[in-house]
DNA sequence: CGTGACCGGGG
DNA sequence: GTGTACGGTCACG
């Protein structure tokens, strides 16, 4: 029998032949799909006996009957262990399933002679990744022979599994799908009402939209079926014959395939998705998932959601735009349920619609899967869990995977009183320098290259070098710190090896990898890895939670920066602003050569894998003052760079929910400020703005102002505006329901606002009030910006003469 | 103003 | 397979 040669991407834990399993899913070299069965990984776990008692013999013993189970030890291995760094002796205890480990433990858990039980929680298939040095993703060789198990695919049994090289999958299949449901205007999403009624798939060289009303049609990727029993079977069939490696879409974890599994129940279809002929599984709750076993499954908006910082949300046509440079197909998708109703041709643009959301999200996936494989590789989860945990999560998985080669016992996590006790522990975070709110010209900025991670090594921060025994009390304490705790300056931590490892080979790969876009995925990857284990020891369900940890590493982090500070203030610089690892300079009268020359000086300083780097010239920047407060908002300023771009940061409130004549006003004024470096055009533009709201010059829809309504409107007690409008659109006879976006403007004439809040279609062009829109949107929300002039809210309103407005215009 | 509930995104 | 997402806004007392 030769042997296979196989990419891993799936896991799965079952019982086989009596046996506890793993089924390992995969892709041959010669592209097939197959499943290796592999019986010989036993579940086991740690006790740790008190000193002198012998329990090894008791635990060999043990056997208990549960619901006609019996749970028994299968045998017990003495081991010398680390525990925070420590020696202790420990007992693994092996089972012969994983259902056997928790009635086991919570009979020992009663005995008086054990210390305790340790990794008892943790997941089979991750500790058979973890011993077997098995990577997710890279290529295997299995020696096995062919099983019937009864799956979609050919299987076999393993005698032997080996991994010996670092090749990861390159092409895996993709296929992305999306569905469109029948959703009356404005309705919640209901989907066991609702029905299903189209569905498309995209991959390289594969095109489908399948839907069960017939119209007539050019596009040849339209395929008709009778009803949506039908779609949902085709549904089944297309991922069936397709073999997808991985199975993709957006926000597919809580609604595709929860909507797809609920109309096939109703339909009693048989959704045996999953290569084992398992369907469909669905988490609910805060973390829903859908996993599809053997299968692959990414679900887009998840990954980006967590992954990327996105400004305009994450809906789909944005983050397409924002990151591939192409959106959605534009259409109004609201009106579909109307348009399905009257079953005719106008179905078909909602079709093209259709397969340009699965298209982009096939691209999205391609985009993103070099850098969810590099993860993958890196921390040796699996990429559904890559692409859905969160960082402290990842962190805690990585580190589990370390200590095995460590020798090192895994802490047990906190239980809920430890937790809720945790969670009460705070601490002081980093040093804010406040901006004196103003204008500045040429800025530059520095910042420190992964600050903590880069202090943690540095000082030897770890969970097991913290108070050591070795070190005497003064060595290595954060300057600011109450000198309560130490780290051990002759042995190096855990976590500071694994860090130092992380840097070193970031920095390597970034310096080789230049031009190599799975390089730079591994580098951002690292960098990504690195950053989160600061706040994953602060994080209260951390297993090797250490606050004291967090507390010095914030301490270091003040520390650097204060210095870095007070160095550019000695050299003549004026600083701006700073915030943790950021500095913010005025040029001043100094030369952009001297900032750079006072940049090494720092540099030479700093010890070890600390940095500080240089961000970027601005010719210029904009900080405000926080409300009611004469100091300077944190987080919220604007810069110009060099090629004349705007970076607005923290002038958040004016997004969404402002009606568009105050961001847009917000906007112009503020780059009007850093282009012309005064405000008196601005000043004009604003008087300008003011003026045609007077005037009633301003279009209606610019004053739109839209809340989504929360709960039934028969429940508000308190009338908001909003409500009141919702009100109004009852009775007009327009189905209201919670969710739902309710828009209104505000028209002029007497009574409080709720009182004036009304439908945009019972306006008139030019019924808003003004007054309102002026005093209570536009005013506040460039306030702040016109105070840095010394201008006064009565400045603001006045106007004056409008010719200068026109070279305002040609900014 | 403070606290607690709810939302995102999908049609 | 689970707890504890997370950071903001809105409702309500």
């Amino acid at each position: 029998m030769p042997k296979l040669q196989f990419y891993l991407l799936d896991l799965r834990r079952a019982e086989i032949n009596n046996r506890q399993a793993v089924l390992l899913f995969g892709r041959t070299l010669d592209n097939n799909r197959i499943c290796i069965i592999d019986l010989s990984f036993l579940p086991y776990f740690y006790v740790v006996p008190k000193k002198g008692m012998n329990v090894q013999e008791k635990l060999e013993k043990l056997e208990v009957e549960r619901e006609n189970i019996i749970s028994k030890v299968v045998k017990t291995e003495l081991l010398k262990k680390k525990f925070y760094g420590r020696e202790i002796d420990a007992i693994k205890v092996y089972v012969p399933f994983q259902r056997d480990i928790n009635i086991i433990k919570s009979i020992i858990d009663e005995w008086e002679i054990i210390e305790g039980i340790y990794e008892s929680d943790i997941s089979y298939l991750r500790r058979y990744l973890t011993e077997k040095g098995i990577i997710i993703s890279t290529l295997l060789e299995a020696d096995a022979d062919p099983f019937n198990a009864g799956f979609k695919l050919d299987t076999f049994l393993a005698k032997s599994i080996t991994t010996n090289t670092e090749d990861s999958i390159k092409s895996p299949k993709i296929l992305a799908f999306d569905i469109e449901t029948y959703n009356p205007e404005g309705r919640k999403i209901d989907m066991k009402n609702n029905p299903i009624i189209m569905i498309s798939f995209y991959s390289e060289g594969f095109k489908k939209v399948f839907t069960w009303k017939r119209f007539k049609t050019d596009l040849e990727y339209v395929e008709f079926v009778n009803s949506e029993a039908d779609l949902i079977g085709k549904f089944f069939q297309t991922v069936g014959n397709f073999q997808p490696d991985v199975i993709t879409g957006y926000n597919t974890d809580i609604f595709d395939f929860p909507y797809i599994e609920e109309r096939a129940k109703k339909y009693k279809l048989n959704a045996k998705i999953g290569l084992d002929n398992a369907g469909i599984r669905l988490v609910k709750g805060d973390n829903a998932r859908a996993r599809i076993p053997g299968i692959v499954h990414i679900d887009n908006y998840r990954f980006i959601r967590k992954a990327i910082a996105m400004e305009g949300g994450y809906s789909l046509d944005n983050v397409a735009t924002k990151l591939l440079g192409r959106g959605k197909k534009k259409i109004n998708i609201e009106d579909l349920y109307k348009i399905w109703d009257q079953g005719n041709e106008m179905i078909e643009p909602y079709c093209e619609y259709n397969l340009v959301d699965s298209e982009i999200a096939y691209e999205l996936c391609r985009k993103f899967l070099p850098e969810i494989i590099e993860l993958t590789k890196i921390t040796g989860l699996s990429m559904d869990n890559i692409t859905r945990l969160g960082y402290s999560q990842i962190a805690e998985s990585f580190l589990i995977r370390q200590a095995n080669s460590f020798n090192e016992l895994v802490p047990n996590k906190p239980d809920k009183t430890e937790m809720a006790r945790r969670f009460l522990e705070s601490y002081k975070g980093s040093f804010v320098f406040e901006p004196k709110p103003g204008i500045y010209d040429d800025i530059v900025i520095f910042d420190f290259r992964s600050l903590y991670p880069t202090i943690i090594v540095s000082h030897n921060i770890s969970p097991d070098t913290i108070d050591c025994s070795c070190c005497d009390n003064d060595s290595n304490i954060a300057p600011d710190y109450p000198k309560e705790h130490h780290f051990c300056s002759k042995k190096k931590g855990f976590l500071s090896v694994i860090l130092e490892d992380l840097i070193t080979r970031r920095t390597r790969i970034k310096e080789i990898g230049k031009d190599n876009l799975i390089l730079k995925a591994r580098a951002e990857t690292l960098k990504l890895l690195a950053n989160s284990f600061y706040g994953y020891l602060g994080f209260y369900g951390a297993r090797w939670y250490s606050i004291e940890s967090a507390r010095v590493i914030t301490a270091w982090g003040r520390y650097y920066i204060k210095q870095v500070i007070e160095k550019a203030q000695k050299e003549g610089f004026i600083v701006i602003y700073s915030d943790t690892d950021s500095i913010f300079i005025a040029l001043a009268k100094k030369s952009e050569k001297d900032t750079l020359d006072f940049l090494i000086n720092v540099n030479e300083s700093l010890h070890g894998l600390m940095e500080l780097e240089f961000e970027g010239f601005y010719r210029r920047g904009l900080f405000v003052s926080a409300k009611e407060k004469s100091t300077g908002a944190k987080k919220k300023y604007a810069l110009l760079t060099r090629e004349g771009n705007l970076k607005i940061r923290g002038f958040e409130s004016v997004r969404t929910n402002w009606p568009e004549v105050v961001r847009k006003v917000q906007r112009t004024i503020i780059e009007g400020i850093l282009k012309t470096g005064d405000a008196e055009d601005a000043l004009l533009y604003l008087r300008n703005t003011i003026e045609q709201l007077r005037n009633k010059e301003i279009d209606n829809k610019d004053t739109i102002i839209e809340t989504t309504l929360q709960k039934n409107i028969e429940s508000y007690d308190n009338a908001a505006p909003h409500v009141v409008v919702a009100r109004a659109m009852k009775d007009k006879g327009i189905d209201i329901s919670p969710g739902m976006k309710i828009e209104y403007i505000v028209a002029e004439g007497e009574g409080r606002i709720n009182e004036r809040a009304k439908l945009p279609e019972d306006i008139k062009d030019g019924g808003y009030d003004s007054d309102y829109y002026i005093n209570n949107q536009v005013i506040p929300a460039i306030e702040k910006i016109f105070e840095l002039f010394d201008y006064k809210k009565e400045d603001l309103i006045e106007t004056k003469d409008q010719k200068k407005l026109d070279d305002f215009w040609r900014l």
